[in-house]
DNA sequence: AAATTTACAGAAAACGTTTACTGCGAGAGG
DNA sequence: CCTCTCGCAGTAAACGTTTTCTGTAAATTT
C-alpha cells in the first residue's frame, strides 16, 4: 500500500498524490478530490520514514526532562504532546534521571532521528549535549540556562515576583521568623529561588537567616524541616523551593504534632496539580507548567521554520505568582509557639 | 555525513559499513575496527529514517495511556522508556485523555510511523483501534481486555488476591462495616475490583452493601465519601478502587474532622508513589507499575521478533498484594463511632 | 492573432540505508 | 591437481516519499 498504488488507481502521478496529501495548493481541486477518494478507499497511510528521508524534516521534536515521575513534569509532557498532535508533530521523550550517560544517549537518539528541535526542560545546563545538537544546527529551547547562540531560545523565569508575593503575604500575616528550604545547590533554578527569597526578605527589613537545604523531594523536605525544628530559633512560617518539599514538611509537621496552618504557615513553589489535594490545600507560587510547555513548543516551531537563523538567542519570559489556598494563617503569638516548642 | 563518506574513508563498501554498525558477525574484525575508527572520526550518526525505510522495521513502540497526568502512569512511562533505551527502541507516547477522536489520531500516527508494536495501557477496550492496528499486523499488548488473536498479548491482573488480603486485613482489625468506593462503571478494571471486593466480603460472611461510586479522581473520592457519610449506616473502614480516590477520602475526612486511622481505616489501590507520602501513609493494594511496564515491553519485543505469529493471544498474569502502612487500625467501638456521627 | 505568462501535471532524480546476489580467493576433500 | 565449499566483501536494487525540472495547454496581454 504505497503512494504508487494510489497514483495508478487515481490515474495521476505520484507527484500529484504527494502534493495532494500535503495540501499543496497547486493541484486542481477536481484532481485532489479524486486522489482523496482513492486514499480513503485504499486506507492509505503515508510512510513517515520515507517522508522524512525525502523531505529532510522529521516532524519530531525532542523533549528532555529530568524525570517523568516528578509530578512537575507530567503536566508539561501532556501539554507538549497536545500541541504536538495539533501541529502534526511527534515527540521523542527522554528523562535523564540526572545521569549524564543517559543524557548522552538521549542526545544520540535524537540526532539519529534527525529531530527538528529539542526542548531541554531539566533546569540544568548540560554543556556536552548542547555542543552536539547545536553543531548539527538543531533548534534548542532551554529554561533559564540557554546560551546566547543562534537557533537557541531561552525561557527566562521571573522567580522574584512570586516569591516576593509569598514573603509579603507571610509578613502581612505578622510572620517574622520565616524560613526557607532550598533545592539542591547544583540546580540553577534552585539558587535563583533562594536568592529571590533573600532579597525579598531584605526588602522588608527581615533577615533571611533561617535557611535549610533540601533537595526538591518529599524526603528532603521532611529532613530539612526536622533540621529547622532543631534550631534555637523556630520559624512560624516556611517557604519551600518546590511543592514536593512542602509536602515533606507537611508530613513531618504532622508527625511532630505541629498544626498547619495554625502553628505553622507553609508555602510551596511550582503549583503542581497535587498542591490542591493535600490537606490543607497548599498555598504556593505558581509557575505554570502549561505555559512553560506552550512557550517551549512555540519557540521550537518558530525556530525550525525559520530559514535564516537569528543572530543570537531569542528570549521569552515567564512570570510567577502566588496562589492562595489554606496552608497559611496569622502568625501564632510568640509565646504560644514558644511554649509548644519546649 | 552519510554512510558513503564513511565507506570511502574506510576504503570499504557501504554494505560493509552497514554490516559493521549493525554488528553483523560476518565482517572481518580487522575491517570492522577500521570502520569503527572512521565512524568515530567523522562523528557519523546513522539516519534512522533511512534505516527504517531500508529495513522495514522502525524500532519504535507505541505506548498509549489514558492521561499522563494521572499519577499511575508516569512510573509506567519511565520504566517503559528505560527498557526502550536499553533495547535501542524509541517510544511514541500518546495519552488519549478519554477522547476517541484523540485515540484515532494516535493510532493513525502510529501506523504512519510504522511502529513495531503498541502497548495499550488504558484499561479500556478500544475496538476501532484494534482493527486498524491488528489489520496491519502490528503486535499489540493490552491489560485485561486483549482479544484472542494472533500477535496480541494480554496481561491479566489478579485483582482478587490483593483485595481479598485488604478485606481480610480489615476484618482482622475487627471491622465489619466495610465500604467500597468504585471507579467509573465503564472501566472494566474498576468493575473487576468491585466484584473482587464483593466476593471477598461474602467469603468471610460479610454483606458488601456499603458501596459508593467514584470515578478514580480525588474529587470523586471526596464526593463518594460524603455520600457514604450521609447513609444510615456509617462504615468504619473504606476500601477504594484506586489511590487517588483514597486521597480524596482523606481530604474529605479531614474536613469533617474524622481521624484516620483512629476513627476510620482506609485502604487504597494501585500503590502509586504518592501513597507513601500522604499523611498518614496509605495502606494500599500494590499493582506494580514497573512490573506491568516490564511485562508489556517484553511481550512486544517477543511478538515483534517472532517471524511466525502465534495461534491466538499470549497470556501473562500479574498479581496484586497488600502493602501495610499507617492508614488502618483497630475498629473503634461501635458506640464511639456512632456518637461521633450525631 | 501572435506572444507571453500562468497553472498545473508528470518524469525522474534524489534522500541514506539495508540486503539479496554475485564474485573471489582460500582451504578442504578426493 | 582439480573440484567443492566456505567465508567475506562488493554491486546494485530495493524501500516510499519529496521535489526540481520540464512540458503543455489554457489564459492573458499586446
Amino acid at each position: 500500500m504505497d503512494i504508487r498504488q494510489v497514483a495508478t488507481r487515481a490515474r495521476v502521478s505520484t507527484a500529484t498524490v504527494s502534493r495532494t496529501i500535503n495540501h499543496i495548493p497547486t493541484v486542481d481541486p477536481q484532481l485532489a478530490k479524486r486522489v482523496w477518494r482513492v486514499v480513503e478507499e485504499l486506507g492509505y497511510y503515508p510512510n513517515s520514514a520515507a517522508r522524512s528521508l525525502g523531505s529532510g524534516r522529521s516532524r519530531v521534536f525532542g523533549l528532555i526532562v529530568s524525570e517523568i515521575t516528578n509530578p512537575f513534569f507530567p503536566e508539561i509532557v501532556q501539554t507538549f504532546e497536545n500541541l504536538a498532535v495539533q501541529h502534526r508533530y511527534e515527540i521523542l521523550l527522554t528523562s535523564t534521571i540526572y545521569d549524564s550517560k543517559r543524557m548522552e544517549l538521549s542526545v544520540r537518539r535524537m540526532i539519529e532521528r534527525r529531530v527538528d528541535g529539542v526542548a531541554i526542560l531539566t533546569f540544568g545546563m548540560e554543556d556536552s549535549l548542547i555542543e552536539h545538537l547545536h553543531f548539527r544546527k538543531v533548534p534548542l529551547v532551554f529554561v533559564d540556562v540557554g546560551p546566547d547562540l543562534p537557533r537557541v531560545s531561552n525561557i527566562s523565569i521571573n522567580y522574584k515576583n512570586g516569591i516576593r508575593q509569598a514573603v509579603q503575604h507571610l509578613a502581612a500575616l505578622r510572620h517574622t521568623r520565616i524560613a526557607f528550604i532550598t533545592g539542591p545547590p547544583h540546580l540553577k533554578s534552585a539558587i535563583a529561588r533562594r536568592d529571590a527569597f533573600q532579597e525579598s526578605m531584605k526588602e522588608i527589613g527581615l533577615e533571611p537567616t533561617l535557611i535549610s537545604v533540601g533537595d526538591h523531594t518529599v524526603e528532603g523536605g521532611m529532613k530539612a524541616f526536622g533540621d529547622l525544628w532543631q534550631k534555637r530559633i523556630v520559624p512560624t512560617a516556611v517557604l519551600c523551593s518546590n511543592d514536593m518539599t512542602a509536602i515533606g514538611v507537611m508530613r513531618e509537621a504532622y508527625q511532630r504534632g505541629v498544626a498547619i496552618p495554625r502553628e505553622l504557615s507553609l508555602i510551596g513553589f511550582d503549583d503542581i496539580r497535587l498542591a490542591q489535594f493535600v490537606t490543607p490545600p497548599l498555598t504556593t507560587v505558581q509557575m505554570s507548567q502549561q505555559e512553560l510547555a506552550r512557550i517551549a513548543f512555540q519557540a521550537l516551531v518558530k525556530d525550525s521554520e525559520r530559514s535564516v537563523p537569528t543572530q543570537g538567542r531569542t528570549e521569552y519570559v515567564m512570570n510567577t505568582t502566588l496562589v492562595l489556598r489554606n496552608s497559611t494563617a496569622l502568625a501564632p503569638k510568640y509565646s504560644a509557639s514558644r511554649s509548644k516548642r519546649r
